[in-house]
DNA sequence: CGTATTTGACCGGCGC
DNA sequence: GCGCCGGTCAAATACG
């Protein structure tokens, strides 16, 4: 809050601007050569965040659970307490971050809820599109084999932050009725947007509900997820070495795919 | 110009 | 193994 002094906005200066004259001054094949090795930084910087949002929500959805079974336990007796004392214990001994490629086979994302919901549309609206109040970036579209209208495939355009996926397809014989599968559940506010039409059935398949939301109603997630960034940004700008060790620890083995 | 959509390639799971 | 099928990626393209 008082850190951000004002209209300071985040502009985040890496020297990425030199100055024509050395531009020029530099051979355009090595120029070339840096050029590639930067968009192949950028490509593996994406995956490392990418792969840190998924463990990050997935933490949060397990903590959630434990909370969860925590209370319940605690309402039923207070006999456990004990044996799961000695449980509790192995917890994380050293906060050192380790990206962990290892094992080829992956956990797999699990537990994600799934709601469906069925939108009517007016014929003369012909455009397959939900209005729900959220943004969503399209990424594919498919045809099914008992259903000849297509299947279109949604992400959250806050990804990869926020991990929410929807599919839209038409209803199989009432062309007119969208359907409409959503999975995950948000982890920011609705951006500002009044209409939403969603008034029809809720044919909710949810296995957990909704806890994630008296979750985030406690704990301010959004000024969380600001502050974050916030600190993010600012240790960039205040410690200009910074991007120096992320880019050694980058052209180092964090991962070592090759 | 930056960003969103299109669309064929690609991949992994499953039944055979 | 093979082919199908639902799902995703990403380069090309369209958009504002
Ligand atoms: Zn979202």
């Amino acid at each position: 809050m008082d850190t951000s002094s004002g209209d300071k906005s985040f502009t985040i200066d890496l020297n990425t601007k030199p100055s024509l004259q050395t531009i020029n001054r530099i051979p355009h094949e090595i120029l070339d050569e840096e050029l590639i090795r930067m968009k192949e930084e950028n490509k593996k910087l994406t995956t490392i965040l990418t792969t840190l949002c998924e463990n990050y929500n997935s933490l949060q959805t397990h903590l959630i659970e434990l909370l969860q079974k925590h209370n319940s336990e605690d309402h039923n007796s207070k006999l456990l307490s004990r044996k799961r004392k000695a449980e509790d214990d192995h917890s994380c001994a050293n906060s050192e971050i380790i990206f962990e490629e290892a094992s080829p086979k992956r956990p797999r994302e699990i537990r994600t809820n799934v709601s469906t919901v069925c939108v009517k549309t007016t014929p003369s609206d012909q455009s397959a599109v939900v209005k729900d109040g959220y943004h969503w970036r399209k990424y594919g579209q498919k045809v099914t084999r008992d259903n000849p209208s297509p299947r279109a495939y949604y992400k959250c355009s806050f990804a990869p932050s926020c991990p929410v996926k929807k599919k839209v397809q038409r209803s199989v014989e009432d062309p007119s009725v969208l359907v409409a599968t959503y999975e995950g559940e948000h982890n920011h506010p609705l951006p500002s947007q009044a209409q939403v039409t969603v008034p029809l059935i809720n044919q909710n398949v949810t296995t957990n509900p909704t806890f994630l939301n008296k979750f985030m109603e406690d704990i301010d997630t959004t000024s969380l997820q600001q502050d974050l960034v916030a600190q993010m940004a600012s240790s960039l700008t205040e410690n200009p070495s910074f991007t120096a060790a992320v880019a050694a620890a980058i052209s180092g083995n964090f991962f070592e795919y090759d």
